[in-house]
DNA sequence: ATACTAACTGAACGACCGGTCGATAATAAA
DNA sequence: TTTATTATCGACCGGTCGTTCAGTTAGTAT
């Protein structure tokens, strides 16, 4: 059994004991509108859309947000730190190349499954705004981290050296990163059974075998 | 050798005699916004952003397409056009399983390749009018052909059976679709080589042979 | 020259955008 | 009941959006 990539960092513990008016927290506010984000994609979004999927005023979101692109970058960073978390794992410091590769690939299928809609934000960001290129810079960190894994493992002869490791790591990421167009987690597939399927597809290919 | 994906239907052949004031033609226009489309996002790029791009007018763009969104839709059909043309070839219909499969992936390939902006602002649409929604519909079908083939092919024996043929479709082109992201075509790699490269993943995955 | 045609322009349109403001409503603590 | 704290509201701002319109310009054909 492997460690939780589902959270970090931002976990409170307390529950915190609430004063004044009750009403929406950030978390609250963050999920409809990535859910939006991901509908009608982020410029396409209105915060009068907001509001009213809210069931608020436009005025009330900027108490909990001060700009719509930090509710973006909030977003964003949700994204990314479960994915640099699977890095910080003992699994993808230890063991063989092949081991480290083969946890880091399955860990990633993970935090996509687990924070489907985060990731799915972040990889849509194109990089038109300093938060988008800011979050498109540690995406692309992300990914140098995992090249140098192939490498290391095309060096311990596990991995085929006929391709290029930077494009063998881009169509990794490509057949993973594409879940989140068509994977639903209330499915019959867990995320378990989705990432054995991945890693299959990955390392054997789809011939028979 | 086999024929080519590049071109379908709108040729004219005939160079057309102009008369009148000469200037851009429909097609300069849309290689124009597409590239501002995929830079921006649609609805991120203005008419004024597209006009000074152009050095027009906002009001000259209107007299080669009537709204912005047709400029989209003749896009969208550029690519999709050039997708259904690789089902439509005799290497896709005729041979084994197998040898269908292969043809129509490596065929789906050098699509992406010659219409690459056009397949890339196709892999970005998520459905929110009408036009969008046409456009995923022909997707969708071209992915059910696909996912047909697979099924022959693991009926024949020489495509995994232990996992679903609509999970294989997806991985394969979310593999083959993350081109978009990442390939230019002024690099040393040609389509054909790139080709390749895809083929070899997809059928026998990164375990060194 | 003259007519014809296609390509283009500047100015304006109503609608909607993200964001601000000062006032107010609803709770917990005193 | 009062006070402090948090959440919310309606009205409004300057700016930008896609689109329209009534003319003008630059070519070809006669």
């Amino acid at each position: 059994m492997m460690a939780d990539w589902a959270m970090m960092a931002e976990t409170d513990a307390a529950p915190a004991p609430k004063k004044g008016r009750p009403g929406f927290d950030r978390q609250a506010v963050l999920d409809v509108a990535v859910s939006a984000f991901i509908e009608h994609g982020y410029d396409a979004t209105s915060m009068g859309m907001l509001s009213s999927r809210l069931g608020l005023s436009k005025a009330a979101i900027y108490h909990h947000y001060p700009a719509k692109a930090e509710m973006l970058r909030a977003a964003l960073d949700e994204a990314l730190n479960g994915l640099e978390g699977v890095l910080l794992e003992q699994g993808a410091r230890d063991g063989t190349a092949e081991k480290r590769l083969a946890f880091v690939l399955r860990g990633a299928v993970h935090v996509l499954v687990a924070r489907l809609p985060y990731v799915t934000l972040l990889l849509r960001v194109r990089g038109n705004t300093d938060i988008e290129r800011e979050a498109l810079r540690r995406r692309r960190e992300f990914d140098r981290a995992v090249t140098a894994l192939v490498v290391d493992a095309r060096d311990s002869g596990t991995v085929r050296s006929d391709i290029e490791p930077a494009v063998v790591t881009r169509l990794l990421f490509g057949m993973i990163n594409s879940i989140v167009e068509w994977y639903r987690p209330d499915g019959t597939e867990s995320a378990d059974q989705l990432a054995d399927d991945v890693l299959a597809m990955a390392l054997n290919g789809l011939s028979a075998s």
